[in-house]
DNA sequence: TTGCTTAGCGCC
DNA sequence: AAAGGGCGCTAAGCAA
């Protein structure tokens, strides 16, 4: 396969060949090039600041390398070997956005940097990898993952504003002018006040609420929902439900509905590899919240459907593939795995399982959770061996890393950090230090299994992307990304397509084969199950 | 005015 | 019911 590599030369493109060729075309004329040469894996700096034109200008690429993600990828890879320095400008670059002023700005500072060289670089470090395999996917997947996230800000989350309004509406009345609460918001406020005697009460600013209850005799030190719940007083109802509303609003309003869902569609900025494990970071809107309220919004455009799929219990099924652990397989092969632990009899019930579970993979030690994790560790030592293990080297101050080798960050300054940010007083006898290894080692834990999580979703995502675009090209012969069925919006285990109506049952196909790939690329022959709820829909809300 | 932290809560 | 991991966003509140 072709690898071609772009840079940008002032008003025109520079295109590497593999064989060292170098030609320029202007960069108008570069939309042109890309798509007469299906088939190349384009290697440019970052995909931020080339995808979204090709895109605009109706051209789909099938692969890339963005030595952008990848450099990222290698800097903390224990799997990589050491090879020449990394120009540190990569490690400084940032994504950008539509809009973004460093997009037509002169002087991006990435291209201060040299894209062949950086290439080379990856390319010797990746060669020398003891494990090549692995580490050559997670960076291809990473890749792959880069060109979703741009795809899917391109043709956006349908989203119908009209839909949205009447549920607002609905919930707390008419939309108020700008700064005023709408009708149901203010009758709760009033009712608040005067639950506690406090006229000019704001509810929205928690130290005065706070002081309020505790005048009033309730003997709180927050006001968060659950610790309310606790109290008979009149003020906790309408209070908590003024906290519901208020939160809807801020976080998805009509001020939200006037930012994110203009023309039909939100369009979430994504940042693959944003969060330290591997998992996607949002930016602006929200994304990775999108509250089960609001989600009746999300309609299919007329004719066509949206397709919902998420993975039960990514997490387990992950770890017990990675740690080879055949009697948690096993339970995995029932679809609702903790169902397929209480028929092993591992536990009694569902519930225990589930919270079991959890522990292992938080670390939890208090309650319930605690008591259940031994159980679990004598049936499934292999899995719980591997979350424990983790844990232990992330309180030793070493480096885990995932089963394609995305690594751990050291504990340097974030192990300080942790140590503020529990707000204890520091104690005698190194107890406080204790805190905080234990901390960074339930982190370490976590990091294993979600990270190698968002490895499969990756690889999920990445087969599926190039099964709905043949699919489109077989049954529809259409040219755009729009027009065919795509990728609408990704959520860390769930997936929507949207699709003509006519090829929902084949996207359903498709989802779930795309599914069995991504556990035989991670896994092998291994035999752990990664089954789907995949749901045919007009409304995101339908769905599970 | 801008920029930062905190409290609280939404998602996985 | 909350706990244990990872996030982003908003309003409030404060500092500069």
């Amino acid at each position: 396969m072709d690898r071609v590599l772009l840079r940008r030369r002032g008003d025109a493109v520079a295109v590497h060949e593999g064989d060292g060729t170098v030609t320029e075309v202007p960069a108008d004329g570069l939309p042109a090039l890309v798509r007469a040469r299906a088939g190349v894996r384009w290697v440019w700096d970052d995909t931020t600041r080339w995808y979204p034109a090709l895109l605009a200008a109706g051209v789909r690429v099938e692969r890339c390398t963005d030595l952008r993600l990848c450099a990222a990828v290698l800097r903390r890879s224990p799997h990589a070997a050491r090879g020449p320095a990394e120009d540190p400008g990569w490690a400084a670059l940032e994504p950008v956005t539509a809009g973004d002023p460093a997009l037509f700005d002169l002087a991006d500072p990435a291209d201060a940097l040299d894209p062949v060289a950086e290439d080379r670089r990856q390319q010797a470090v990746l060669a020398a990898s003891p494990q090549r395999a692995r580490l050559g996917l997670l960076l291809a997947a990473e890749s792959s993952g880069a060109l979703a996230a741009a795809e899917m800000t391109h043709t956006g989350l349908p989203w119908r504003a009209d839909v949205h309004d009447r549920l607002l509406t609905g919930l707390v009345g008419p939309r108020p002018a700008a700064g005023l609460r709408p009708p149901v918001l203010e009758a709760l406020a009033g009712e608040v006040r005067v639950a506690l005697g406090t006229p000019d009460l704001n509810p929205d600013s928690p130290a005065v609420l706070l002081r309020a209850l505790q005048t009033a005799g309730l003997p709180v030190e927050d006001t968060r929902s659950w610790t309310l719940e606790r109290f008979e007083h009149p003020v906790v109802a309408p209070l908590l439900e003024y906290k519901r509303l208020a939160r809807l609003l801020a976080a998805n309003g009509w001020s939200w509905l006037d930012t994110w869902a203009r023309g039909g569609r939100f369009r979430p900025v994504y940042l693959p590899g944003g969060v330290v494990t591997g998992r996607w970071a949002s930016s602006g809107g929200g994304a990775l919240s999108v509250p089960v309220q609001v989600r009746p919004a999300a309609v299919a455009d007329d004719g066509w459907c949206l397709v919902v799929a998420d993975v039960a219990q990514l997490e387990p099924r992950v770890l017990a593939g990675m740690s080879a652990d055949t009697a948690l397989a096993d339970a995995a092969r029932s679809a609702d795995l903790y169902a397929g632990m209480v028929d092993a009899g591992v536990v009694a019930t569902r519930a225990e399982a589930k919270v079991g579970v959890l522990g292992a993979l938080y670390g939890g030690t208090r309650g319930e959770s605690g008591r259940m994790v031994p159980r679990l560790a004598r049936r499934y030592p292999r899995a719980i061996g591997l979350v424990e293990e983790a844990a232990r080297a992330g309180e030793r101050g070493a480096v885990v890393s995932t089963l394609l080798g995305r690594g751990s960050p050291v504990p340097g300054a974030a192990w300080a950090e942790r140590d503020a940010d529990l707000g204890e007083a520091p104690e005698p006898g190194g107890r406080d230090s204790d805190r905080a290894r234990r901390a960074w080692g339930r982190f370490t834990r976590n990091f294993v299994v979600q990270g190698t999580g968002a490895e499969w979703a990756l690889c999920w995502l990445a087969d599926l992307r190039n099964r709905l675009w043949r699919l489109g090209e077989e049954r529809l012969g259409e040219e755009r990304l729009e027009e065919r069925p795509h990728l609408a919006f990704f959520l860390h285990d769930e997936v929507v397509v949207h699709t003509p109506a006519e090829l929902a049952a084949d996207v359903a196909t498709e989802v779930r084969a795309a599914a069995a790939t991504a556990g035989r690329l991670l896994f092998g022959t291994f035999p752990v199950d990664f089954p789907l709820d995949v749901a045919v829909v007009r409304s995101w809300a339908d769905a599970g």
